[in-house]
Formats: C-alpha cells, structure tokens, sequence
DNA sequence: GTATAAAGTGTTAAAAATACACTAATCATC
DNA sequence: GATGATTAGTGTATTTTTAACACTTTATAC
C-alpha cells in the first residue's frame, strides 16, 4: 500500500500465554515441553507468531485453541516484553496473555501432542526465556483483577458449591478464609442462585449446588465489584 | 545469528507514549499535531518505531526524550495493540507506555519543535488512529493505580502543600473531596514531613509546605497502599 | 479595622471487615 | 441402630474504616 515507514526495521512478533485452571484443589498452569528448537526438551508456556492476516487478540485465540480445542474463553492481554536478547536464536517481541478455562474442558489429544501438562503453580519447572517472569506477573494480574471482578468463575462450571468456590479462592491467594465470612460476602453479590440438588462426592453431608448468574455477572463486571474476604 | 524463525512474518513495531502533566488546576495530556505523514495536520500521541538497537522501555524513554528532554521519570508499559488495520498506512504494532511527568519540567524548544501543546483530558482533539483508546485506557489505568500507590507525586515537586496535592487527586478523579478527610488520609501514611515554609501565591494565609519523603515512598510503594478518599 | 479568601482543625454516625464456635446431615463401622 | 468421622452450614459481637459535616485561623487588600 504505502511505504511511509520503510526506512524502519520490522520485528518477529509472537505471544505467549499463561493457562490457569482449577483442578477442585490448586490452581495450575499448562506447560508445555518443547520438542523443537530452540530449547528444545526444556519447559515453556504455549506461543505462536503473530500472521499477517490476525490481530494480536486472534492470534493469541488462535494460539489457543491450537493447544486446547477452546474457544470463548477468558482470554486477557497481559504486556508486551521486548528485550533485545530474551529469546537467545533471534530478536522477538512477544505478547503475553493469560487465559482462564475449566480445567476439564481441553482436548486431550491436542495437549498430548503439544506435550502439555498441568502444573500447581506451587511447583512448576523453570522456564525458558522470560517466561517464569510472565507467569509471575499473571499470577499478580489473576490475584488483582479477583479482588475486584468475580473472574474466579470463568475456571469454574456454571453449577457450583460455595465450599469449591471457597477452594478456588484459597488456591489463587495461597490462603486460608473464614467460610462464614466468605459464604457472607459472595452472597451478598447475588450473583448465585441457590438449586435444591446436592452434591455429594466430596462429603457425605453435601453440599448444595448454586447456579451462576450469567446475566448479574455481566452487570457486577461492568460496576466493578470488590471482593474482600480477608484477603 | 540463527533462522529458527525464517518462515514467519515480520512486523514494525512502535511505542506510542500517554504523557500526563499537571498544571495546578488540571490534568494534561501532551499532544502532537502531525507534521509528517500520514496524517499530516491531525493530533497524535508522541511515538516513534522500535529500533534493534533497544529494548520496548528502552524506545519508549528515547520517544519521551526526544520530545521532552526529561530523563528519570514515571514510565510504565500500558499494552499493545495490533489490530491489522490500525494504522492506515502499513500494519503497525504499537506498545503504549505513559509517563508521569512535572509539567514545569519540559524542554520549550523540543515541544514547539514537534508542534507538541498540552490538553486538558476533559477536552482534547480527536487523535488519529486508535490513539483516543490508549488515552482512555491510560486515565483508567492512572486513577486505579492512584489509588493503591501514590503515584500522583510523581507530577508534583517534592515541596508541595496539602491543597495542591488535593487539587490533582481531584483533578485526576474529575471529584471534589473533603479536605478534612483528605488531609488525614494522606498524613496518615507518614510519606509527608512538615516544613515551617509557606507557600503563599495561591492564598493570604498561606498553606504549609511538605517534604515528600522519598525512602518511606519506596516503602508503601513495595507494601502497596490503599489510597480512598471518597474516590 | 474590616472584608475577603483560603488554610486548617475534630467529632459523630454508618458501614465494612474481622474474629470466633457450635449444630446439622450423612455415611461407614461396629 | 448406636457411634464416630467428616464436611456443610449458621449468627453475633468487636474493631476498623469510611463518610458526613461547620467553624476558626491567618494574612492581605482596601
């Protein structure tokens, strides 16, 4: 078209993004273990090149959903690193974005040819490039943006108790909340809907189901909403 | 060096720069209007194309110099953006940093060198490109972190009284605040030390300076802090 | 000496966060 | 069918934080 800039240098333009899923226990990250150059057999999030015909928010869908088959899900722009020598083989400026999903949800088959496995963000391998910086910063980012939007829920099921969600919380702040106060403060949003079913695998008590609200979600998201138990 | 990458596409990146002064009444944006095409004639944010010499941070405080002449000052990443079409003229990735800066501090000769003039962010031209996001983005990113961090001093001297401090809380909040609460909340964090000097242009009686102290700074800084005053 | 204009000061009420301990339901077992 | 084990579920009192609100002080200009 026009050539206003071809006296500047173009660049490898790539992203990267941090998986987070809830197993019902810990909060885990998709890593997957390279089997190509460079750094090959050595651990790392998913990436991809940016093409010429896909914004940067398609081409991290894009990314993906070639790891996991899914589409529609939490999908967020985390930063831009762009560090001379972060990739050792050649200069690339990579976008990192972090995705939420349920942790049942993904293609198995796909993550196994991606060699891809779930790690507790506890415990997980180190990681080529600037990647361990990324996770850390999406683990301040997810913790933040809980505080004020009930995003937890997008790595949960529509239908869940209050003592899993507590779980999911406990395992993004790596601590310990009062079940009065926390049942308390998430009901006082409304945004669950008590159902007469139980369920029953993890106590013999049961716990009951409460379905999730997608439409007074949409509206806490949009007023912004703080989520404060003892946090 | 390597070839990896050989068969991927290559992309200009650019940093586009939000750059926010405060006058004593108002908060500012410092703008552009074009010289140069494309776009010649119409108002833009500073920016300028990453080159392999430097990193991301590295051209966005080289785009700020060039324009301002001030080294050393507030500069954080706001994100990227990468819609194909975002710039007219050749697809363009452009990371927008913003700069916190004292709007007494600027070089004249640059600024009028670049046809730069500072605009209230209340009322300022329509920029070109998706410019007016990033400024969107950058004000919301602004207010939320002058809440958890004072990062309002950073366009403000360190010799300052109580109600200039209030006047750019307010003028980055569009809000009025009660001065009594006002000026016990931010005593409170201890970052302020009394001078026996007046400042005594703005009033008869004259107000107090303070010394910001910049290690107790660091301090609330690294332990976050929660800045709410009727915000 | 009086009018003016902004600085400075304290208290009370309301809301939110925090701390804390027992009962209820069900299953497994003896 | 009584008992123990395990997790779900519930209410109140205390403390802390936020919010609302009006008068006095100081210096200058006239």
């Amino acid at each position: 078209m026009s050539s206003y800039y071809k006296e500047h240098e173009k660049f490898y333009v790539a992203v990267d993004i941090i998986i987070f899923g809830f197993d019902g226990e810990r909060l885990n990250l998709l890593l997957i273990k390279r089997n190509f150059p460079p750094s090959k057999g050595k651990w790392s999030l998913m990436g991809g090149f940016l093409k010429n015909y896909e914004s940067l928010d398609q081409a991290a869908e894009r990314v993906l959903y070639t790891l996991t088959g899914l589409n529609n899900v939490f999908l967020e722009q985390l930063q831009a690193y762009g560090n001379i020598y972060r990739d050792p083989g050649e200069r690339v400026i990579s976008i990192a974005y972090y995705a939420l999903i349920k942790i049942d949800d993904y293609d198995e088959n796909l993550l196994e040819k991606h060699n891809a496995h779930w790690y507790p963000i506890t415990d997980f391998p180190s990681l080529i490039f600037d990647h361990n910086n990324m996770v850390k910063r999406a683990i301040a980012r997810l913790r933040r943006k809980a505080k004020t939007q009930p995003i937890g829920f997008e790595m949960l099921p529509a239908k869940i108790t209050i003592p899993q969600l507590q779980k999911l919380y406990e395992a993004i702040y790596l601590k310990k909340f009062d079940k009065r106060n926390f049942r308390k403060k998430i009901l006082s949003y409304n945004v669950l809907e008590k159902l007469d079913e139980k369920e029953k695998e993890t106590s013999k008590k049961g716990a009951y189901y409460y379905y999730f609200n997608e439409r007074k979600y949409s509206q806490l998201l949009e007023n912004g909403y703080s989520f404060n138990v003892n946090i």
